[in-house]
DNA sequence: CTGCGACATTTCAGATGTGACATGTTGAAG
DNA sequence: CTTCAACATGTCACATCTGAAATGTCGCAG
């Protein structure tokens, strides 16, 4: 009753953008950078949608352009009705749980290919990884996180990514134990 | 300049599908029950979208009509064709690294809640985990893994699950005690 | 012989995402 | 005073995904 039945729609840049703007008003030039920075890890745009979002976000009353500066900018700040949209999203919209992950689809198919195939596939998984891996402890180190709710949440995003790309290594070799020949004599 | 460069688009579905026909034929409601159970908790599809993309398999020569039955049902096979593009997928195209996450997204503004919602959140994502983590216990549990290449592979992608569902309890657990306050008198 | 659940496919509107291209401004280095 | 990188936004075609609805058949339980 209390609830739109309507309103019920995902959408996540639109919510990735409010939640940037919670933090602070910002341009769309602004909001690119600062997603790949930080949101484009969990979840990419690119820029032609995030221009659109913005206009129509504008257009929905969520956001409002505050001042318009050189070279055409447009600083955007959240509303009221965009805090509520925000905050809405984060209590009450369930995530959605399945991912999509292009990497273990193939994975399911590896018996099509020669066991050497198949394990220079995980092989380089395991490599890919390990050099996210490297960029996210460098992200780790390089910044204080005690500053601000936005650094510490992220903090906490980013620990996700610290063990998920420690458990998928382990998977790895867990997996190339696994297709390697029972008794080798190599 | 042996890559045609017009060829290399994503398209996972249709690999998806391309892959469970080179294991045995299939209608696209065979395929449908088929998909829930397996790439379903990797890669999702809509009814809609896979019987769309069977028409399209067929008309670009990846896949052809073998016989049609009963209520108009269409049973399809793998063509030469449609075996050389799922290989040429699975060595030659690299998996897409970023995966969209939903509910990690929203672990970056966590901020904006107080910290008995936010601490109601991690505790919901972690409580879905671990009914998630059963279910694939119990699809562990209930399979013979030894037969064949399909099973086989598709134990290293449960694994997988099996350990990413670990992961985030863990992270949960993490996160939950950074939330907490730090010397809590409750 | 009737109803109904499982089988089986198609279509469609609308949302969302991708990648490329188009267009123009501004400030600072040389 | 020129030029060039960074600033800044917009548009388009096309691919893909979502959810619902429409349509009909077959076999079997009652």
């Amino acid at each position: 009753m209390s609830i739109m039945e309507g309103t019920l729609i995902r959408m996540s840049l639109r919510h990735g953008i409010l939640g940037l703007l919670s933090n602070r008003p910002a341009s769309g030039y602004d909001l690119l950078s600062t997603f790949q920075e930080t949101l484009a890890n969990v979840w990419p745009a690119t820029q032609s949608q995030l221009y659109g979002e913005l206009n129509r976000l504008a257009n929905d009353g969520l956001i409002r352009v505050t001042s318009t500066g050189a070279r055409g900018r447009k600083e955007y700040e959240l509303t009221d009705a965009g805090g509520d949209e925000l905050h809405r999203w984060l209590v009450d919209v369930e995530p959605k749980r399945v991912n999509r992950n292009d990497m273990l689809l193939r994975v399911f198919f590896l018996g099509l290919l020669t066991r050497k195939e198949a394990v220079a596939y995980i092989e380089n998984e395991r490599a890919v990884t390990e050099r996210y891996r490297a960029e996210l402890k460098a992200i780790e180190d390089g910044n204080d996180w005690s500053q601000g709710d936005f650094a510490a949440n992220g903090r906490i995003a980013l620990e996700w990514g610290l063990r998920y790309t420690e458990m998928q290594r382990e998977w790895a070799d867990w997996a190339l134990d696994r297709l390697a020949p029972k008794r080798s004599k190599d």
